[in-house]
RNA sequence: CGGGGCGUAGCGCAGCCUGGUAGCGCACCUGCUUUGGGAGCAGGGUGUCGGAGGUUCGAAUCCUCUCGCCCCGACCA
């Protein structure tokens, strides 16, 4: 084998350092600027990363990233494996492509669906592209590890993710191809993996701390990946997918799919001696039409939904001005599945059309939200068509079992404390599970502990989001202009503008801070484009580097140069030899 | 998968209803002027009007099919 130091290519500084060089200059970057918005972006983040050519399309979901874009992803990537490291665990690299057999053993290649996108080789046999790799991680540890002394392990990998998602939108945001880094760890006991979880946890907060971005962790649903608890966290936004709900008073924070609401504690007022009223209310079905009809509040009615289960028909009523919860439900009737009874079950079950269920006199099993529990003279459908009833009373015309089965509202009760849920919206850029045996069970991964008995590998898993966390940072810091980089993910750390490069004073000063500033370490782009003032800080504004400096003939005859930040837009002029270590010190402070 | 919309120059769009020379702005190329917040003048068109078929003397325009993209919904780490 030669020999690495005969290799110039290894041993050369200067070569590099001149290449590097090369790609620093605006003039020979593929940087292609659009001063306006494609019509195909939705959220800023999207058309924002298209304008300052970070990204562009190539299918559905499907992006290049540019050099300005591979950079910040780069600058997300530096920061998630230092603190992956830090954290004591071991980067790996698996396979995009699988093979069906893994997914087969785990039950996942016949439950996955159509996200998981599968492919035949030359052979006729069938492979998919990686979605996640619990499979592929679990196959590859039960092939090395044999004892408890192994364990514990956490291996992860930034790799490239493929999901057919049914609607790809956003932008990187929710691609069907994407970035992620996702970790698996393997324990021999529960507390060892509770802690790693916990370790997990607090990297991620340290993660995105050091990503500048706001962020909540909150409690989540496990979702198809399954396993026992986790947590999701979230970059809050108002474009985010999901809403949260978190307490202003606690730490408390849920995904609004979870969020527990706390029982009301309004005592039984006296009942009712309203007999019920039949009203006709012909073609009157939604809550909205009935209540505008009879000029009831929609919180005045109980909207009553039939659902199909394992269990059974299920009658499910939530007051008029709420939406029901189909996983609480879900979890209330300790059911395996739930479903929306078609029109013909519904029909047979109230014998009348949809829109006129009622919960009196319906022969099904009956399950209220706990916000029925204290309603009065309520009006319900007649389970008849083209009519409701008035007066309707829980505990006197009919008697359901209670729990809570609604999602959370914004003004709703903490379930932890007295304090009040607001409801905010966010990007999940992270989520960490305890995933348990389900893997290891299902793929026979399995160590022998201290007594030499075999049992299987406890495991947990955690994601994070690569290109979304870059998106996510976006929609967090921008202004009308442009894109706002915090300092730890630009993609440059200081941009250096000469005003006008056809006088040769301005390139000189403008080339001898660059090189010095480069010397300094710093990533620096020089805007050596032949381009008129404004561009030039048009651009600088979009693409959004921390910090510009502007060198110009006019404050070059006093002997100063203007640093200017983005975030703020505070300005100050400083002698011309003191900018580097002016914009040194700012970098790094 | 259901509902709606859009494919015309690199980008943003008009033209289509009512068939007859392919157009506007920006970008791009050349020249001159200009040079601290997206310059001015002059010249230049870089196009399979998404694709296929049909109607017609003639199709960007009308009809059928098809592909792609976007939005709303259902779904979802």
């Amino acid at each position: 084998m030669k020999s690495r130091s005969s290799s110039p290519a290894f041993f050369c500084t200067h070569s590099q350092k001149k290449y590097k060089d090369d790609t620093m200059r605006f003039s020979r970057m593929l940087l292609p600027t659009l001063k306006e918005t494609p019509s195909d972006a939705d959220v800023v983040s999207q058309k924002l990363m298209m304008r300052a050519g970070m990204i562009r399309k190539v299918a559905a979901g499907i992006y290049n990233l540019l050099p300005m874009g591979l950079r910040a992803v780069r600058k997300v990537e530096g920061i998630v494996r230092e603190e992956m490291n830090r954290a004591g665990a071991q980067e790996v690299m698996m396979p995009m492509v699988v093979p069906s057999e893994l997914w087969k053993e785990s039950g996942r290649w016949d439950e996955y669906g159509r996200e998981l996108l599968r492919l035949k080789d030359r052979h006729d046999r069938d492979f998919c592209l990686g979605p996640t790799h619990e499979e592929v991680i679990t196959d590859m540890v039960r092939r090395e590890v044999r004892s408890y002394r192994e364990l514990p392990l956490n291996l992860y990998q930034i790799q490239t993710k493929f999901r057919d998602e049914i609607r790809p939108r956003f932008g990187l945001m929710r691609g069907r191809e994407f970035v992620m880094k996702d970790a698996y760890s393997f324990h021999a006991t529960d507390e060892s993996a509770d802690k790693e979880y916990q370790n997990m946890y607090e990297t991620y907060t340290r993660i995105f701390e050091r990503c500048s971005l706001e962020f909540r962790a909150v409690e989540a649903e496990t979702g198809a990946i399954g396993g026992r608890f986790s947590h999701e966290f979230m970059v809050l936004a108002e474009t985010g997918e999901d809403a949260i709900a978190a307490c202003d008073k606690c730490s408390y924070a849920a995904n609004v799919e979870r969020a527990e609401v706390r029982a009301p504690e309004t005592a039984p007022g006296a009942p009712s001696d309203k007999k019920i009223e039949k009203v006709m209310t012909p073609n009157k079905r939604t809550i909205e039409e009935v209540s505008a009809y009879l000029k009831i509040k929609p919180s005045g009615l109980i909207k009553t939904l039939i659902y199909e289960t394992d269990k059974g028909t299920v009658a499910a009523l939530v007051r008029g001005d709420f939406d029901l919860n189909e996983m609480k439900l879900n979890r209330a009737i300790d059911a395996s599945w739930v479903k929306l009874a078609d029109e013909a079950r519904v029909k047979e079950v109230t014998g009348a059309p949809v829109g006129f269920a009622g919960p009196v006199g319906l022969k099904v099993r009956i399950v209220a939200d706990l916000s029925v529990r204290s309603m009065k003279d309520a009006a319900t459908g007649a389970n008849e068509v083209d009519a409701h009833i008035l007066n309707v009373n829980p505990g006197r015309d009919f008697t359901p079992e209670y729990a809570d089965i609604r999602n959370a509202v914004e003004g709703d009760g903490c379930p932890r404390c007295r304090g009040t849920l607001t409801i905010k919206r966010g990007i999940e850029v992270g989520h960490v599970f305890k995933l348990g045996t389900k893997y290891s069970k299902a793929m026979s991964a399995n160590f022998l502990d201290e007594e030499g008995k075999e049992r299987p590998i406890i495991m947990g898993c955690y994601g994070i989001g690569i290109g979304r966390t870059a998106a996510a940072s976006i929609e967090q810091n921008h202004d009308d202009f442009g894109i706002i980089w915090p300092k730890p993910l630009s993609p440059f750390d200081c941009e250096v503008v000469p005003v006008n490069v056809k006088d040769a004073g301005t390139t000189a000063a403008a080339e001898a801070i660059y090189a010095e500033l480069k010397d300094a370490g710093l990533d620096v782009l020089l805007d050596d484009r032949d381009e008129r003032a404004g561009v030039k800080f048009k651009d600088a504004d979009l693409i959004g580097i921390p910090l510009r400096i502007t060198i110009g003939e006019r404050n070059l005859k006093e002997g100063l140069v203007e640093l200017k930040e983005r975030k703020g837009g505070a300005m100050r002029l400083v002698k011309k030899e003191e900018a580097v270590a002016e914009a040194v010190k700012f970098v790094r402070g």
